[in-house]
RNA sequence: GGGUGCUUAGCUCAGCUGGAAGAGCGUCGCCUUUACACGGCGAAGGUCGGGGGUUCGAUCCCCUCAGCACCCA
């Protein structure tokens, strides 16, 4: 074995003997466990927040299969329709041509084209990363059988009357001419103005004044609203004002929506362009009068100056003309939010146009119930809130969308305009009662994506049909996800997956934080903090991680400041920290905080610690016993303590586990490989191993004892660091060379399968004690690892010296010392600098070694803390209430502690006084 | 405006049902000890955001204030 870890080497050949051994796919035996992959979309690339995700879920898939279940992880990868249609949008007007010129049919090919072109992209990126999906079932949104599960259910959902269709307000991006959904809107506080409008009475008796901050929008004014208690305006309600420039009369209604304190407290009515505006409309029986067209331009509804007219030029020339009338009161500064589409991020606007509405209630309700009922559960819980609070506000979902890219929608129009759904055609034909004389054209928009998302974790299996798939995989096990889409994707899961399979989707939510920098900022490209997974895992140099952050952005003028701030963090590029140094570091950033920071740092220290597990295994196979070498083992202090420590850490592990806590089972690990078994149980095998009167049945013990624990800690190690356990476990597990055996389907370790050992546990402890008291005392003298020294042990009790007969070998090289000598009764000390071990003290005499004046310091500072600590317990023990109240355990252990701390003050007064006495003679 | 989360060592974060404050990184000493300098050994560093309450006892429970982040309107 090379003398560091040097995971590249062997990363892609272990990847690639698993996959040769399809050692991915589902064994077939044992419970089933599952899970499907939030589909990324198809033509992007894995970013850290899918490198962690995947990381977490490849953990679990691998922890459950060693433990013998049936497992599934079903990859996959989704449409995404408008980012991917924009993408390939974007190219086309790169090349001066563009979709429309295309046309329909040569367009969608083209992002066929794209999508094949840059399809594997993630499925290498994934692989780097030793996701161990079972790739013989990827899947896509768009292939075929899952185009027909998406028809299905519509037309499902349609015959029951849960789709419909209608003329309804929604969210228009007008630079992408579609409909969006309420979830792709987000709302912005931005600067604007609100300005302060003069409608005059119809009857020429006065005005009143209306605020908005959108002023072109008056022109589809059709009322003006006060609120009915508004003693103010009282009078006016059913009275009439003339809409200036629109030259129409229209009434003053009252409406208890109207805020009195807000503005004039007087509201002009929109119901075309606002919301709130549709409602009062409704409740009034009030017209629509539509002024904007899809490209926000205004319609030939507005008077005809402003025909034609951008909807930014038009309020421009409305607020002018209005002023040259004297009809604008005043114009103030105002912060509104903004609404803007999430891909275009251009301003929407609220359009009347005909779209496909999901009717959501009948679908929210049973999923409001599993989540309530326990059929769910989200971890952690507090999501089940965000889950609930949003599921009963849930509005109608608009799932049309006026895009090339993604599901038609599955219905037919005749040359009436009357509507016919079915699987295709000849089943739209055929539920209307057509003859195959009448025309019919299909619709032409798509889907949502989130309409196909939603079916996943069944249409992937298969669904419609009743597959095998279907019985054994569905319902998942467990869901992993980021916060940012419960609304999106989870809650859509759960009312489909319970509306078209009567079950849940998945057991669990498993809700994670989101990858942010060091800095807490999001990881985005326009920010030029974003680092691509697999640089960490290969190395980047500083001019290429430059070139990757800076090329392509869409404010070029942000360049420099990108390319300041990755030289400052990144001065010498990212070197190769290896696929299993990143997940751990993933796996160590599992808390159930919010926001995971990501730092280069940690990844670092867990490449060290790949190379610390690499080297003990170096020694552990340089240790190896020999095949022949079989016999009588004995297992001294050190080997059952180390099996001890084991079981306890393998305890932690399970608990991790359970509680998705993979930072527990990170942290237990790392600490156990290397503080107990590198720094402690390595270095004590060396004293048996190197030792020429130590028994063979020793030696056997110790070697047997380092193999063991290593090859069950690879196994431990392994659903966290796959690459580097694979590798080292080839090579301990004492098996012939060239099996098929894999890491991937030994038994994962369980604590209970080994022995706690109490007594060992103790006698270790004293031995470690031992160790730390004496390194205590030449790490703070400054004395050379390599000066032996020598120790005195006074006031040794029975159990002492019985420890010290046990363990007189590891005591002198751990710690560095000779043959301690046990001072006789009545025998007088030498001065020491001193150590305590319970009642034993532990002395390295001066004598040359050790400066009195610094030694007298060390006990002060000691004293002075025992002290601290003696004085609070005794404040307590004084309080009779504790007495009274604390447990009867609690009054034991600090009655013990006292009497402990007293006894030590009295050793470090007696040794400080000594070495007073020295340092005045 | 409503809601959620966070505030613990210089930095990034753990801390289970309330019972002697932890890790990694960084810092400071000593050290080429034959697994590992991607290392070993030792040390320093915290009024657990402020205030109040409950309790024998609060980083943990309750109230309140402040700051930060996010979600919804």
């Amino acid at each position: 074995m090379d003398k560091a870890y040097s995971p590249a080497a062997i990363e892609s050949r272990i990847y690639a003997r698993w996959e040769s051994l399809e050692a991915f796919k589902p064994s077939g035996v044992g419970p089933a466990y599952s899970i499907v992959i939030p589909p990324p979309n198809v033509t992007g690339t894995l970013h850290m927040g899918h490198a962690f995700q995947d990381t977490v879920m490849d953990a679990l898939i691998r922890h459950r299969r060693m433990e013998g279940f049936d497992t599934l992880w079903q990859p996959g990868t989704d449409h995404a329709g408008i980012a991917t249609q924009m993408v390939v949008e974007r190219q086309l007007n790169a090349q001066g041509t563009g979709r429309v010129e295309l046309g329909r049919e040569t367009f969608v090919e083209r992002v066929w084209d794209w999508k094949r072109h840059s399809g594997d992209t993630i499925s290498r990126q994934m692989r780097r990363l030793g996701a161990s999906v079972d790739w013989s079932r990827d899947r896509f949104t768009m292939d075929p059988a899952l185009s027909h599960a998406v028809t299905e259910v519509f037309v499902r959902l349609y015959r029951e009357g849960l789709i419909y269709r209608g003329k309804r307000l929604v969210n228009w991006d007008p630079v992408l001419k579609t409909a969006l959904s309420d979830l792709e809107v987000v709302a912005e506080p931005e600067q604007g103005h609100l300005w302060h409008l003069r409608y005059p009475l119809a009857d020429g008796s006065g005005h009143l004044v209306v605020a908005t901050t959108r002023p072109e929008t008056m022109l589809g004014d059709v009322a003006v609203a006060v609120h009915p208690d508004d003693e103010r305006y009282r009078a006016l309600v059913g009275r009439r004002v003339r809409l200036p420039l629109a030259d129409r009369e229209i009434p003053v209604i009252a409406d208890a929506y109207v805020d009195p304190a807000f503005g004039s407290g007087c509201v002009k009515i929109t119901p075309a362009h606002d919301f709130n505006d549709y409602e009062v409309g409704e409740r009034h029986g009030l017209p629509r009068i539509n002024v904007l067209t899809p490209e926000a331009k205004l319609t030939d509804e507005a008077p005809a100056r402003y025909r034609g007219l951008d909807r930014f030029e038009a309020r421009a020339r409305i607020v002018a003309d209005l002023e040259a009338e004297g009809l604008l009161e005043r114009v103030e500064a105002h912060q509104s939010m903004v609404p803007r589409g999430d891909r275009s991020h251009t301003i929407l606007e609220p359009l009347l146009t005909d779209q496909w509405f999901v009717r959501i209630a009948p679908l929210a309700d049973p999923a409001i119930r599993a989540v309530e009922d326990g059929r769910i559960r989200f971890v952690p819980e507090g999501w089940a809130g965000v889950y609930f609070d949003w599921m009963r506000n849930i509005k109608d979902w608009c799932i049309s969308r006026q895009l090339w890219w993604g599901h038609r929608i599955p219905a037919w129009y005749d040359e009436t305009g009357r509507v016919y759904v079915g699987r295709d055609e000849r089943d739209a034909r055929s539920a209307g009662g057509l003859g195959s004389e009448v025309r019919l054209r299909q619709d032409e928009d798509v889907l949502d994506t989130w309409f196909s998302s939603a079916l996943w974790p069944f249409s992937t299996q298969g669904w419609p049909d009743a597959t095998r798939e279907m019985s054994v995989y569905y319902p998942t096990n467990v869901l992993v996800t980021g916060f940012d889409i419960i609304f999106f994707w989870v809650a859509r899961m759960i009312m489909m997956g319970l509306k078209f399979t009567g079950e849940v989707p998945f057991r669990e939510v498993y809700v994670h934080g989101l990858i942010r920098d060091h800095d807490g900022q999001k990881m985005s490209k326009s920010k030029g903090n974003v680092i691509d997974p697999l640089d960490i895992v290969d190395g980047v140099d500083l001019d290429a991680l430059i070139a990757k952050r800076t090329a392509g952005l869409m404010q070029p003028q942000m360049k420099p400041a990108i390319e300041r701030a990755t030289r400052k963090q990144f001065p010498q590029g990212i070197p190769a920290f290896g696929t299993d140094a990143l997940r751990l570091s993933f796996a160590s950033l599992a808390t159930q905080s919010r926001d995971l920071r990501f730092d280069m740092a940690r990844v670092e220290g867990y490449r060290n610690f790949c190379n610390k597990l690499w080297n003990a295994a170096r020694y552990v196979l340089a240790n190896e016993e020999s095949a022949a070498d079989g016999g009588e083992i004995e297992l001294g202090i050190a080997d059952r303590w180390i099996r001890s420590r084991l079981a306890a850490t393998l305890a932690r592990v399970e608990a991790g586990f359970d509680g998705y806590r993979l930072d527990a089972v990170a942290s237990a690990l790392y600490e156990f490989t290397w503080h107990e078994y590198c720094d402690w149980y390595v270095e004590s095998t060396k004293t048996v191993l190197q030792a020429p009167d130590a028994s063979a049945a020793q030696k056997r013990g110790a070697r047997r004892t380092l193999v063991d624990t290593l090859e069950t800690l690879l196994r431990a190690l392994h659903p966290l660091a796959p690459f580097i356990t694979e590798e080292i476990w080839q090579r301990v597990r004492g098996e012939p060379a060239g099996s098929s055996a894999t890491i991937m389907r030994a038994p994962y370790p369980r604590a209970a399968e080994i022995a706690a050992d109490p007594e060992a546990e103790r006698e270790m402890h004293w031995v470690m004690q031992f160790v730390l008291g004496v390194r205590q005392i030449r790490g703070e003298m400054d004395i050379a690892p390599s000066r032996r020294l020598p120790v005195v042990l006074q006031n040794a009790g029975p159990g002492d010296v019985a420890y010290l007969d046990r363990n007189a070998k590891t005591l002198q090289r751990l710690a560095g010392i000779d043959a301690p000598r046990v001072l006789a009764a009545g025998e007088a000390a030498p001065v020491a600098a001193v150590a305590l071990l319970g009642s034993l003290e532990i002395l390295v005499p001066m004598a040359g070694l050790i400066d009195p004046a610094a030694e007298r310091e060390r006990l002060e500072k000691r004293r002075r803390r025992a002290e601290a600590d003696l004085q609070k317990l005794r404040a307590k023990a004084a309080n009779v209430e504790f007495a009274r109240n604390a447990p009867p355990e609690i009054v034991a252990k600090d009655a013990a502690r006292i009497v402990e701390l007293e006894t030590e003050i009295g050793q470090l007064e007696r040794q400080a006084a000594r070495v007073r006495a020295l340092l005045a003679g």
